[in-house]
RNA sequence: GCGGGUAUAGUUUAACGGUAGAACAGCGGGUUGUGGUCCCGUUGGCCUGGGUUCAACUCCCAGUACUCGCCCCA
């Protein structure tokens, strides 16, 4: 009510301002009318309430990674634009339509990096690393930036993880990365479906590829709109159409495991038997083909259990790239690897109500009353923290109930309170938050009592 | 790139062709020195542009953003 009222009383004194003649520039609010920018379409800011999940996966990608043996590379988010358009493909939708791309002022082509695998490999390359004991494994971490259309699961900048191991063929190797990444899963407590094909060697996939479009230009009368354009170009991708018609086809299309030479086959047969042998259950799913060109032989991605049919599921992927090396200029040299999305494994932590760790709580929370008992405690939270304690303030306020407020937020054990009576007795005020009982301590012992009392509990 | 839905305060939202209301959060006070309960006060908002109308936050159109699908991908 009161309000209201205060409205009118303010209208009715403008107008009068008016009628008086009084220049309008003194009643205008001090707003400015410019406005504040707003963010770039599908960018994110990560806010503090979110941070924990980015906390709590990042966490269990370092002890990953230690216990696997990889060391951490971080390359630049801006590579040349040609790197990616040789590595990933320049017909890939990735690259042909999907990069942030300019020219620098200094003329050249650059790119914000789509994926990483690309720059690990640059540089393994760059920095003559198969001069070091093989396979050499990495892993990474950050931004990657792709211009598609933003959508539940899908941001222009997001982030992945990955581990890369270079150097060598064995398929223990694929094995044994199909593992890791599923054990990440499990650890962050996912239930997983791992999903594994082999798209074989340039030689076999050729060959492969041939027979599928033979099969299907038979039956293109009954193809999808968008499959009639696969079939010229990305015949392999026929094979993930959702399009119920074009399921039908698939049933009867040639798999591309019947196709293998007879290295290729051993070696996926090999990787399968690793992964028998942890007992890690998979699924040969023969229309998983990966959208990056540079893939060979073993390919694979892990869903969340239960999700197979829908589009965005797919929470890593990765696979063999055995000829990316050569391609970008190295010797030849085989390698593989996997990469993660994080937020959309963010996204199924939260679906599920996982409950992921806080940041570790303060224990004391030191409180200031005028402008003496603040000039003590700042040296005095200085001198704490030093000691190892996990210690709280809210220098700038004045009262001790806002203080005290915030120290109830914060979920602290004790709080420090310093006044003048305090200051004047040489002592410091010790409160039981939980209790709510204080007590008198001398001020010269603080850092002593408040260390045995937190030991005590 | 294509299609559907949505757009009111920091957040969740209400109502209305005729001066926008709440809850939570914030800030201040009730205790010039005591939090987690309570009470009071207070800051702050109709996405942008055009049209219809005496009058538009409300109706219409366009744009933009968000969102959900398709495409593609993590």
């Amino acid at each position: 009510m009161p309000k209201v009222k205060n409205k009118i009383i303010k209208k009715v004194q403008e107008k009068k301002a008016k009628v008086a003649g009084v220049p309008e520039l003194i009643n205008e609010p001090i707003k400015s009318n410019k406005k504040t920018p707003q963010l770039v379409r599908g960018f994110k800011d990560i806010l503090p309430s979110e941070q924990k999940y980015f906390r709590f996966i990042g966490n269990r990608l370092e002890s990953l990674a230690q216990d696997y043996g990889f060391e951490k590379i971080d390359p630049p988010i801006l590579e040349e634009t040609s790197l990616f358009s040789r590595a990933v493909g320049k017909e890939t939708d990735i690259v042909s339509k999907e990069m942030f791309s300019f020219e620098t002022p200094g003329g050249e082509r650059v790119s914000l990096r789509p994926e990483a695998t690309a720059s690990v490999v640059r540089a393994y390359i760059n920095h003559g690393m198969l001069n070091l004991p093989q396979p050499v494994k990495l892993y990474y971490t950050g931004p990657m930036f792709r211009y598609e259309r933003p959508q539940s699961g899908r941001y222009r900048q997001f982030s992945q993880f990955g581990f890369e191991i270079l150097g060598d063929k064995h398929p223990v190797l694929d094995a044994q990365l199909i593992i890791l990444a599923n054990n990440f899963f499990q650890e962050i407590g996912l239930k997983t479906s791992v999903q594994i094909n082999s798209i074989g060697c340039a030689v076999c996939r050729k060959e492969y590829k041939t027979q599928l479009v033979n099969y299907y230009k038979t039956q293109k009368a009954n193809l999808c709109v968008d499959c009639k354009e696969r079939l010229y170009k990305n015949p392999l991708r026929l094979l993930d159409c959702k399009e119920e018609k074009c399921s039908i086809i698939k049933e009867e299309a040639p798999q591309i495991v019947d196709w293998l030479c007879d290295e290729c086959k051993n070696h996926f047969v090999k990787v399968l038997e690793f992964l028998d042998e942890v007992q890690l259950p998979y699924n040969l799913n023969p229309s998983l083909v990966r959208g990056l060109d540079y893939y060979t032989n073993t390919v694979f991605e892990i869903w969340p259990e239960g999700e197979e049919k829908k589009s965005q599921s797919a929470l890593c992927g990765g696979g063999r790239y055995d000829n990316l090396i050569e391609l970008l200029g190295g010797r030849p040299t085989p390698a593989l690897g996997v990469s993660v999305g994080i937020e959309r494994t963010i996204l199924k932590l939260k679906e599920l109500n996982i409950e992921i760790p806080d940041r570790e709580k303060r224990d004391i929370f030191v409180a200031q009353l005028g402008e003496a008992a603040r000039k003590k405690c700042l040296p005095l939270y200085e001198s704490l923290r030093k000691e190892g304690i996990r210690v709280a303030e809210n220098f700038s306020k004045d009262g001790l109930k806002a203080q005290l407020e915030i120290a109830g937020k914060l979920g602290v054990r004790y709080s420090l309170i310093l006044g003048q009576k305090e200051l004047s007795e040489g002592t410091i005020l010790l409160r039981d938050m939980e209790a709510g009982v204080q007590e008198t301590l001398n001020f010269n012992k603080v850092i002593k009592e408040v260390k045995k009392r937190l030991e005590n509990q």
